[in-house]
DNA sequence: AGCGTCAAGTTCCATACGGGACTAAATTGG
DNA sequence: CCAATTTAGTCCCGTATGGAACTTGACGCT
């Protein structure tokens, strides 16, 4: 029991290394710069850091271009481009599919509503909340908008060959899918009074 | 060759679909919220989608935490664990591998230092940058933090087998080495003077 | 119906953030 | 070897951000 304790801390280790070690072969005569080098293949932290490098590698350049260009922030955006997708939303569901705090969010809905690029109704089942709906000229904007998002998506995937790339679509769902259920973190002090 | 072409372009299309739609049929049946289901499987951009949605939910409770916990924000934080994967490093090191701008890590390095967390010393080979170690403290402190940032990336890689989180790692690691050649995004209106 | 609790949004406010201008050192190059 | 340019890092300052308290409507309970 002992024994076959061991054996499986070693194997943990073992897949440890090679997790963090991924992709280091195949890419490993490629330049990368050194600190991004030991953040990809010397840390624990394999995946938040992959993910966090990609996410602000991805947003910074095209939430700085749609600023620029249509003068709306990332939260803005965020909202419009959820409502591009699926009309008729509430703020808590943009804020619970984005991440976004809610005061942020509804900040942003008001902004866009001035702008009026969305448009803003009483729900008649709970008087509490608004349905969001966006106007022609919002929708000219997402339209436009789609357009380089979805090639400097198309840039990022190019590293992958199509397989590669139906393949990483179907792991991060899962990850996505399964996110409700990791466990919530509690900071320790609890325990202040 | 119109016709082929033609084909090409149908290919294309549904080579879009199955990306879109990847990891559907494995979890269709499990209960996503309306909107996060829409932005997974009916979404053009769905690689963009997947790395924020997980890289939101990730940062926002252990980033919380660490700023309840030790007192160290985010960009403060990075410096931190940056010096701890690779000691004596300098400042814009640490911006490019990390994605904040520069000034928002000076402000980080200069409050570590003041809180005796992370010490500073001229780089004797180039005079204008400094050299930055991470004190005893500063160990103390990263080490710590290091145990739940490890479980909650264990918990985010659950929802894969071992062989899927390999593949996972391989995949984000391509891209990530691939990233220095995406084109720069330029906005439009570079014509103004 | 009447009270406590919960949920949707909003407002307030202190603070963090990041763009842009700046200093000083290094490097290029004619 | 002295401009001209580039690079490291800092400073200033307006703005965005998000936590916490608040308002209002819904809902549960006795």
């Amino acid at each position: 029991m002992d024994g076959k304790r061991r054996v499986r801390e070693t194997d943990e280790k073992a897949l440890d290394n090679l997790l963090r070690e991924g992709g280091l072969a195949a890419a490993g005569h490629r330049h990368v710069e050194d600190l991004v080098a030991v953040k990809l293949w010397q840390n624990p932290c394999w995946l938040s850091f992959r993910i966090n490098f990609l996410a602000l590698q991805f947003n910074e350049p095209i939430y700085r271009r749609f600023e620029k260009e249509y003068g709306l922030p990332r939260p803005e955006f965020v909202v419009l481009y959820s409502l591009g997708l699926s009309d008729g939303l509430t703020a808590s569901a943009i804020c619970s599919s984005s991440g976004f705090p809610k005061n942020t969010i509804s900040r942003a809905i008001q902004k866009l509503i001035d702008k009026n690029i969305i448009r803003r109704e009483v729900d008649q089942a709970d008087l509490r909340s608004f349905v969001l709906y966006i106007t022609d000229e919002g929708r000219r904007i997402v339209d436009q908008a789609m357009q380089p998002m979805v090639e400097r998506e198309k840039a990022m995937a190019s590293a992958l060959t199509p397989a590669e790339q139906l393949m990483l679509s179907e792991l991060l769902a899962k990850i996505v899918v399964d996110s409700p259920n990791w466990p919530l973190i509690t900071s320790i002090e609890e325990n202040e009074e």
